[in-house]
RNA sequence: GGGCGAUUAGCUCAGUUGGUUUAGAGCACCUGCCUUACAAGCAGGGGGUCACAGGUUCGAGUCCUGUAUCGCCCACCA
């Protein structure tokens, strides 16, 4: 079939295109993987996508940077396999299913049951989890569909059980009561990661706690400041410094040092602390000392309201440098007074119920919210006369992440994984490079993290997650335990290697302080390996229960590496792909996931789970801001998609990827009626709805709700950076519409160096050069650097200069053959090197170009393959690169530079053809002289004459290269003003220069330091200078005649 | 409080081990072009004392120190 320009549109149609393609992909199984011994290996496992919503342009680039490798890899020739899936996100998912549940039906989970609200969940996930995947594809990522998983299916089940059921029996899990972080909204511990502080207007109130009896010269009481009054219902001390002086001598110290060092400007606000403890020291110290003898004399309080005879104790936690000095402690709901309970032994009293409200520890207040009983404390001690003082504050409040809620200190049973071991094993892995991470500077921050080896918490109060596999039973007595322990070793034969039981003693049985009849002596803990075994009936017979709680999503998250592949099971694929070879993040999971994963790859296979990490940069928006949708600055992806192309919004996220992380993108509304942009402002962009300031009409946001807001057709948030992305397909899309229509008849010779002109030697120059930086950027993850190699090539070097040149030669059928089989040759091999970034007008482009031209390639025919995800990578041919090529071919681009900016600047109209001749060396003249039918078809500039001795015409504009003086006919329609400005301004330019080459070689330092070859350079140049600026100062003089 | 990063044109960003004729790109801006691949294009142009102050060096956007501003992460004051 010809191919005429008529056949092919003008503008890459990638609507349909990737549609098409898509589907040819799937049909022909390209992205389908298979453990082959005969092939290297290339894997990776997606980040796992949330199921709780749609994926955002963060995970557009996060998934384009995967696919990008993983596409290159497969062209490499390795057997290649992306591992894809979504994450079950435990609280993150529930959280958005049960507000949803909350907002349309007005239902709590409670009301719908655990089962019933699974079942809700995992409908919300099948629509999700369909909808993320049909996002992935539609950015053209080269997954291996048939292995798509998902963190809560069997496979990944079997490898958390699995792995609990390991480290329970190493004892590597426990569990304890520990302060955890409540979140009253949701019901359930969080851990420290899933926590932010947001500062918040307080206040700071002083209340008197009166003195039980005091001697004569004593207290009647001591005042204690808070910012959380309520919780004085679960005070059990009270405590002051053991050693007042000092402790204040050493904040002084302290204070002095730091004073010593600090800029100026924080001197007066340091001196000013250290005046305060001075001053303290007077007012004070006397009266704290006094308090310290009190507490070891055994003093005790009286707890407001409370009535409870509370301690008076001595503790480091109390500091005589703030506030008054004592401090009240409420082990059961603050860090630190946890830490103080267990140094001095206090009774831990839980004032809440899980959801949040006062609980019959709180007395009358029983059944208030935390806020409705700081009210009442408040009301309470008012009118007692126990508050003394209240200050205005700003507190920085914990608050829990998902629900956005407050966070509660709150003392419960949770179950830990002990760090220890673990982490260093982890530390290790990166510390010897088993595990390479990249940027570098991430390693310190994983390492740091690890280094405190705090346990981690893996218990979550949730429905929706892994349940864990333990079954507990509480014992009453010495004799119960160890008859229910015979049992378990006896007749059930629990001996851990598919079963295994714990005794957890409570810690009021270890201290002796078993005053409760309702506390048990001990709990047994029986964790069973597989789901389904016949022993959870066995022991459920004899009284043990099932744990309720689910895991944190990070302990299966962690898995994915290995569970993908099979593990447990040691299959052919875990055996091929595992160690996966890299993996494609963002830096805030690094220690939540990247860590977590090495550790437990580690634990279970004794294995790294990758080789090497990539951090890639996070996408703000234009005030800096990380996008959101919550924040309204979110762009979608399939937004740019359907706008601007898959294509552009992938080479986009390639050009976006510096070393310099962070990247900030200005958006915009796109108005939906007249296609104008409108800037986002942090103002419009909560808006519902927009008028456009250009068509005047009105257009909705994601924050429609109401019928009449939704009536509007919707304005997409879109950034503008895409559009030049979308212009360079569009430009790669017409070279090739070129290339097609000028290739017909082609068939593929062998073309030697001896046949090509200057021109062809170039561009396989070019080629050569690129095809190497482009493959090692991409090894080393420069995109960015990449894309800019490929963007300038195709566009400066191949589109405006080797395209334009071919256009003389493909109309002479002399010429034509050698001219087509180089045009064939260089855009294949371009579109090769762009295909992992822009897959699909590369697939496009390379179905065409296979019709008629099936074989390509210089020196030698080369044959076309199905599809250009399959083909084989471009080999740079070294031998091909040729700086005296290179260099003879810049010469006369800039020679075309000077003619074309002469015409422009004298206002010559295109259409007119003018003459111009070049005085230069004989050499110079024998580098441009094959090239010279170019300034006719480039510059419509015809070259009459070159040389040393040349007729300069009567009227001309000239321009002075380097060893070039050129000199541009302009008989009659010279505009003299417009040259003599031009050359002014040239000769400017030049002087500047001069003077400082001048001053260099003036410094006898530079002279006999620097390199020979540096100054010898720098003198040349200055010969050469002055050579053209001789040359300028003639031109200006005859101007003047 | 600890750690990390950034600061280059109006905007968003490049700038490899210090040395090409005195910093590049895209967008935006100005001038001229519908030149049969491409107006999502072509040709030309204007615009930056590389945040500031010192230092090392024959030579600094690039290396070192300090300052300022911004951002991120971690740990936190009853």
């Amino acid at each position: 079939m010809p191919v005429s320009p008529e056949s092919i549109p003008n503008r890459f149609d990638f609507k349909s295109a990737q549609i098409r393609i898509t589907e040819f992909w799937e049909t022909n199984q390209f992205f389908q993987a298979k453990a082959n011994p005969e092939k290297e290996p290339f894997s990776i496992v997606i980040p796992p996508p949330n199921v709780t919503g749609a994926l955002h342009l963060g995970h557009a680039l996060n998934n384009t940077l995967q696919d990008i490798q993983i596409r290159m890899k497969r062209m490499q020739g390795r057997e290649t396999c992306w591992m894809p899936g979504t994450d079950h996100a435990g609280i993150a998912t529930q959280a958005v299913v049960e507000k949803r549940i909350r907002e349309h039906q007005g239902l709590s989970r409670h009301d719908l049951g655990r089962e019933g609200l699974v079942e809700r969940i995992w409908q919300w996930k099948d629509e999700y989890e369909t909808r993320i995947l049909g996002q992935l594809k539609q950015m053209g990522c080269s997954c291996d569909w048939n292995r798509t998983r998902f963190t809560l299916d069997e496979g990944c089940s079997k490898a958390v059980r699995f792995t609990f059921f390991d480290l329970f029996r190493k004892s590597l899990i426990y569990r304890g009561k520990r302060l955890v972080n409540w979140d009253t909204e949701l019901r359930t511990a969080v851990s420290d990661d899933e926590v932010v502080q947001k500062s918040i207007k307080g206040h700071f109130w002083h209340i008197k706690y009166p003195v039980i009896s005091p001697k004569p010269g004593e207290p009647s009481h001591i005042t204690i400041a808070t910012t959380r009054p309520e919780t004085l219902l679960g005070d059990t001390a009270v405590a002051v410094h053991p050693n007042p002086a000092r402790a204040l001598e050493k904040v002084e110290k302290d204070l002095f040092q730091k004073l010593k060092k600090a800029p100026e400007k924080e001197q007066v606000a340091i001196q000013s602390q250290i005046d305060e403890i001075a001053k303290r020291r007077d007012t004070m110290l006397s009266f704290l000392e006094q308090l310290r003898e009190m507490a070891e004399d055994g003093r005790k309080l009286m707890l407001p309201l409370v009535g409870r005879e509370i301690p008076l104790i001595t503790d480091i936690w109390a500091k005589p440098e703030m506030g008054s000095g004592c401090v009240k402690i409420t082990p059961a709901h603050d860090p630190n007074d946890y830490l103080v309970g267990q140094r001095c032994g206090l009774t831990m009293i839980n004032i809440l119920h899980p959801d949040g409200t006062l609980n019959s520890e709180a007395g009358p207040y029983e059944g208030l919210t935390m806020k409705q009983g700081r009210k009442k404390v408040i009301e309470d001690l008012e009118s007692k006369e126990l508050l003394q003082q209240v200050e205005e504050r700003d507190i920085d409040l914990p608050h829990s992440d998902r629900s956005k809620t407050p966070i509660e200190p709150f003392l419960a049973n949770q179950w830990f994984v002990k760090m220890g071991g673990l982490a260093q094993s982890a530390i290790d892995a990166v510390e010897d490079q088993r595990v390479g991470i990249f940027p570098e500077r991430y390693r310190k921050g994983y390492v740091d993290w690890l280094s405190e080896k705090r346990d981690w918490p893996v218990s979550r109060q949730l429905w929706w997650g892994h349940q864990i596999p333990v079954w507990s039973r509480s014992c009453a007595s010495d004799a119960e335990l160890k008859k229910t322990v015979a049992e378990l070793k006896g007749p059930l034969l629990i001996n851990g290697t598919s079963a295994s039981f714990q005794v957890e003693t409570t810690e009021e049985a270890e201290k002796g302080k078993r005053d409760r009849a309702d506390l048990p002596f001990a709990v047994i803990h029986v964790c069973i390996q597989k789901e389904g075994d016949p022993l959870e009936r066995l022991i459920e017979d004899i009284g043990f229960v099932r744990e309720q709680d689910v895991l944190d999503t990070w302990f299966s998250s962690a898995l994915w590496p290995q569970s993908t592949f099979g593990w447990p099971e040691k299959t052919d694929d875990l055996n091929y792909f595992y160690p996966t070879s890299t993996l494609i993040t963002s830096r805030d999971i690094i220690t939540l996931w990247v860590a977590r994963m090495v550790l437990f790859g580690l634990n279970n296979l004794n294995d790294i789970p990758f080789k090497e990490v990539f951090i890639h940069p996070k996408i703000l928006d234009g005030y800096g801001e990380t996008m959101s949708k919550s924040k309204g600055n979110g762009v979608d992806p399939l937004d740019v998609i359907e706008k601007f192309g898959a294509d552009a919004l992938r080479f986009g996220m390639a050009h976006l990827t510096t070393e310099t992380q962070d990247v900030r993108m200005p958006v915009q509304f796109e108005c939906p009626n007249c296609a104008s942009t409108i800037d986002q402002t942090k103002k419009n962009r909560e808006l519902a709805l927009i008028d456009c300031p250009k068509c005047k009409q009105t257009f909705s946001t994601q924050w429609a709700k109401t019928e009449e807001e939704k009536s509007h057709p919707r304005g997409p948030v879109l950034s503008e950076r895409f559009e030049n992305s979308r212009n360079f397909i569009n430009k790669l899309w017409n070279a090739s519409r070129f290339a097609l229509t000028n290739l017909e008849g082609f068939s593929a010779v062998e073309v030697g160096i001896h046949e090509m002109e200057t021109e062809d030697r170039w561009i396989l120059s070019k080629l050569a050069s690129v095809t190497q930086s482009v493959t090692s950027a991409l090894e080393h993850f420069q995109y960015a650097e990449a894309a800019r190699l490929l963007y300038d090539f195709a566009w400066d070097d191949f589109c405006s200069f080797y395209v334009e040149m071919l256009k003389e030669r493909l109309q002479n059928e002399n010429s034509k053959s050698i001219a087509q089989g180089l045009l064939a040759h260089t855009l294949d091999s371009l579109l090769r090197l762009l295909s992992p970034i822009v897959p699909f007008v590369t697939e496009e482009i390379w179905q065409l170009l296979g019709e008629i031209a099936p074989q390509r390639g210089i020196p030698a025919p080369d044959s076309n393959s199905t599809s250009i995800t399959v083909a084989p990578w471009p080999q740079a041919d070294k031998s091909s690169i040729d700086p005296k090529i290179e260099k003879q071919f810049s010469i006369f681009q800039n020679v075309l530079a000077a003619v074309r900016n002469i015409r422009s600047q004298q206002n010559i109209s295109p259409k007119e053809k003018i003459e111009f001749v070049i005085r230069t060396t004989a050499d110079m003249a024998n580098e441009i002289i094959p090239l010279k039918s170019y300034f006719a078809s480039m510059a419509k500039s015809i070259l009459i004459d070159i040389g040393e001795r040349v007729e300069i015409p009567s009227s001309h504009a000239t321009a002075s290269l380097p060893e070039i003086e050129i000199y541009v006919d302009l008989h009659g329609f010279i505009d003299l003003d417009a040259e003599k400005q031009r050359l002014e301004k040239e000769l400017t330019r030049i002087d500047g220069l001069i003077s400082s080459k001048e001053k260099k070689l003036a410094n006898a330092n530079f002279v006999e330091r620097a390199p020979q070859e540096v100054v010898q350079k720098e003198r040349e140049t200055l010969v050469q200078l002055n050579n053209q600026k001789q040359t300028l100062q003639q031109s200006i003089a005859t101007l003047g005649k």
